[in-house]
DNA sequence: TGTCATAATGTTACCGGTAACATATTGAGG
DNA sequence: CCTCAATATGTTACCGGTAACATTATGACA
């Protein structure tokens, strides 16, 4: 029943000839006699014959492949804004001839995969996420000597790898402002719990612009997901605080706002405007449509893959802590009013 | 600077035994002297030793590893469908001491990657979404004699693979039915374009309650997304035809028609009722919230996994195509009306 | 104290490729 | 027709583990 794969060896021993030239068929044809490789094509084709990656990765053949560690949230195994990372970051690895390879940052067992593949070499290099590094992950990576980069945070505490991040504080300066510039006068922020640079660096725009302005801060701390967004509308309504501007720290935060505020009386964005971070996809379908602060995950990663592959390489980067611009993009959420037809 | 990973040789050498009994120590501790077996354990800590899984693998052991495949699509690297299924078969995996991979099903290098893997006995089966297989991939998973399952499709098409799936055809009869129930007389169905079993079923339960109610159907065909919803009602709307309930093919597409119509004189579910299929966890985020079918991915995908890990251990399923039952589950699109405080 | 089953360890060969070096073949130019 | 460089092919050793078989150490019991 089982088709037994063929081995270099049978295809050296049915042609006559050492299993050398056929390796060099494949590797280097052009140092193969011109007959002797039609030979050796066709037969390996008739036999559907395909090098074993494990063999070759152990004779020394470099992989060419790229893990990346990302860790999901509730509603998503990929969240959004991770998904978008690793759309730029695999078109681009193809361009390079690298194959990707994603890795769960919650499991224990991908954990472990991930490190066995690290040091068996079938990985060259790894893209950890903002959020998926924890210390046994890091510490795995920094014992292995295996080339790293982060993505999404600006800076990765303890651990001194090359990071890319967009610029959270001006990036929330232009939020809030807009905010303000469209008539906000009591903004809250909902933000995460817990210890980030990103949620420190946006809070600390947040309070530039209303102190700036004469405005009185109110930050509200939940989980950093569309429940957490719900959760956090739902805080402030119990609390009777009166707003009519949130300024969430990412999309899906804002669309759980969105969520909880479509059944009150407070309608988005005549009452309340609402203004997100990151533009995710779905930052175009939520009701409204949401307003938010864009970060360009394409270019991101991008960049964060080819500073990889200079790692790997052996080249230094020089550059270790890179801020990416980003974009206010307004949509129905803080300005525009949906006509009704 | 590069921390050369030490071999299994370096640690015997160290301790001056073979190589044999640290494999041993490692493999089948049972099998070594107690303080031999202390000693090896101690040095393989001190040097951070870990055997590696390329040379194991070539050596014959067993990977435990099974790759999934997905077709992503423009808004989800992985559709929420496909991420619950993932989430409940991993968990499952993990209890069976199996490993998960994901690879990119629209992806040339990724297939090609899981080819080479499942090759090199690195990946011992594979778990094949629907919509993710392509006759390249099926081909490839025949010729390697892959144990594989299919996951949300009915039939696998030409390929004698294993399905797993709802039970479309009653499932749709739930969702039509319901939209009866609640008064809908005109009712539209938005489903995908091409030649899905799925598509197929879902249709012809829509077609058997507005035949055996009398309604007249009317079919429209967009693509299987947030956006191809948003397109479906589009296309309603200017060819005039007049309806008072959507039965939409998928939660995303029935997310987008809520997205189109929240733009309109039409209130859901006052005016129209909208029903989708599969419950994935972002039904409970539209606005109004969604009703659906819901389908039992974590159920379905582990029983898809116990059955191929059975395959792979070498014993045929008796059920080469299950069906699941489905629920209906009623959330504000089609009943309740959201109180306004 | 000698014997023999059992436990502990060692030896050999192999998994399937590739690099480095060695040898054989080809053919152009004298 | 011979020589020598270039081209084509072969040989050996190694990557780092594991299974199967071989050997040696241990110790319970007669």
């Amino acid at each position: 029943m089982k088709a037994n794969k063929p081995t270099i060896d049978e295809i050296a021993r049915k042609l006559g000839i050492s299993k050398m030239t056929v390796s060099r068929a494949i590797n280097h044809p052009e140092k193969v006699g011109k007959k002797t490789l039609e030979r050796v094509t066709q037969i390996m084709d008739e036999m559907d014959y395909k090098p074993k990656l494990v063999a070759r990765v152990m004779a020394g053949s470099e992989s060419k492949t790229i893990g990346f560690f990302i860790k999901p949230n509730k509603d998503f195994i990929i969240p959004p804004f991770y998904g978008e990372c690793v759309k730029g970051a695999t078109d681009w690895l193809k361009m390079l001839d690298y194959s990707t390879l994603i890795f769960n940052a919650s499991e224990e067992r991908s954990k472990k995969l991930f490190v066995d593949y690290v040091n068996s070499n079938l990985i060259d290099g790894a893209v950890v996420f903002e959020g998926s590094y924890d210390e046994t992950l890091l510490k795995a990576l920094k014992n292995n000597n295996i080339p790293a980069v982060s993505v999404g945070e600006e800076n990765a505490g303890e651990f001194d790898i090359p990071t890319i991040s967009a610029d959270n504080y001006t990036g929330s300066l232009r939020a809030v402002t807009h905010l303000v510039d469209v008539g906000c006068k009591k903004i809250v922020h909902i933000t995460g719990k817990g210890e980030k640079p990103s949620y420190d660096m946006r809070s600390r725009g947040y309070m530039e612009v209303l102190n700036k302005n004469g405005l009185e801060p109110k930050i509200i701390r939940t989980e950093n997901t569309v429940e957490g967004g719900i959760e956090g509308v739902d805080l402030l309504l119990k609390s009777g605080v009166v707003f009519d501007g949130i300024f969430c720290f990412s999309d899906l935060v804002a669309w759980g706002a969105l969520k909880r505020l479509y059944n009150t009386a407070l309608k988005v964005p005549e009452d309340v405007k609402v203004i997100g971070f990151d533009n995710i996809p779905l930052a175009e379908y939520t009701t409204p449509s949401l307003s938010t602060v864009s970060q360009n995950m394409r270019e991101m990663s991008k960049f964060a893959v080819g500073m990889l592959i200079q790692i790997i390489g052996g080249k230094k980067p020089e550059k270790e802590h890179l801020k990416f611009d980003t974009d206010l993009v307004i949509r129905e959420s803080t300005e525009k009013v949906p006509e009704r037809e």
